[in-house]
DNA sequence: AGCTACGATATCGAGAACCGACATCGAGAA
DNA sequence: TTCTCGATGTCGGTTCTCGATATCGTAGCT
């Protein structure tokens, strides 16, 4: 793990959210998902986006319809009731995980919910 | 991928980062991490635990200094400055790829930030 | 001191995921 | 029909993850 990977590590399995969730806002193909993320710095190799897109497909989060753009066929990628729903639950987990990371340190990050607060001051030992 | 492990395999990055964070914010020894996580209901395997530690120390954002407790030594970590560094550096990439999730949907997620919004407007082609 | 108990840390092998490189596909141009 | 080229799809080597197992180290006991 190279040691600008790290932070690469922290996020890829979100990256793969963002799949979904741009799958939910609007037909979206894999081109348009790598030129999406390149806007956030990130990148996800082909050997990586097609098989998710495949998997979320198999799965039933995800359905196709391919569609000829400039003469290019592409496969556009929307949510299902089942993708959404699971995009929905997706954004509870993430809620609980970021909030406890963004909140009360030396940065000003306190538009995070910070309802799990009392979860985790028990006492250890 | 079970269909299940999709949400977890959304968030598994997630996860390491809060050795991180929790490492930042005082010192912490591994049990307790695997302690932690299942209040969150998720769990890391000590497979991946202690290698990551090791990782994270070995790249210099973390030290550890042995300690016995109830008669049973732990190494409680510590985030380094450079630890803190990538800490801030990754909340926020975190703030820019959450905020754009949790914003603008059938949902009342609007305290997220929402700073990026233009950056990824424009029109393709 | 030597022995045992036990929790914490560390390691190992099998399976899965990731990536970059390469292959395929398909619509329009020539 | 053949060529072009962007989009999609696949493959092998490398790395990561997990569960099981091993090691380590302290304290209690004799």
């Amino acid at each position: 793990m190279s040691d600008d990977g790290i932070v690469r590590h922290f996020f890829s399995g979100f990256i793969r959210l963002h799949i979904l969730y741009h799958a939910a806002k609007e037909p979206i193909c894999g081109a348009e998902i790598t030129e999406e993320l390149i806007h956030h710095g990130y990148r996800l190799s082909q050997g990586t986006l097609y098989p998710t897109l495949h998997l979320l497909e198999k799965l039933g989060y995800l359905k196709n319809e391919s569609r000829v753009v400039n003469g290019r066929r592409r496969k556009y990628y929307r949510a299902t009731a089942a993708g959404k729903r699971i995009l929905n639950q997706a954004r509870s987990k993430m809620q609980e995980l970021v909030a406890e990371v963004l909140e009360d340190d030396d940065r000003d990050f306190q538009t995070a919910r910070r309802k799990q607060r009392d979860a985790r001051t028990e006492p250890k030992q």
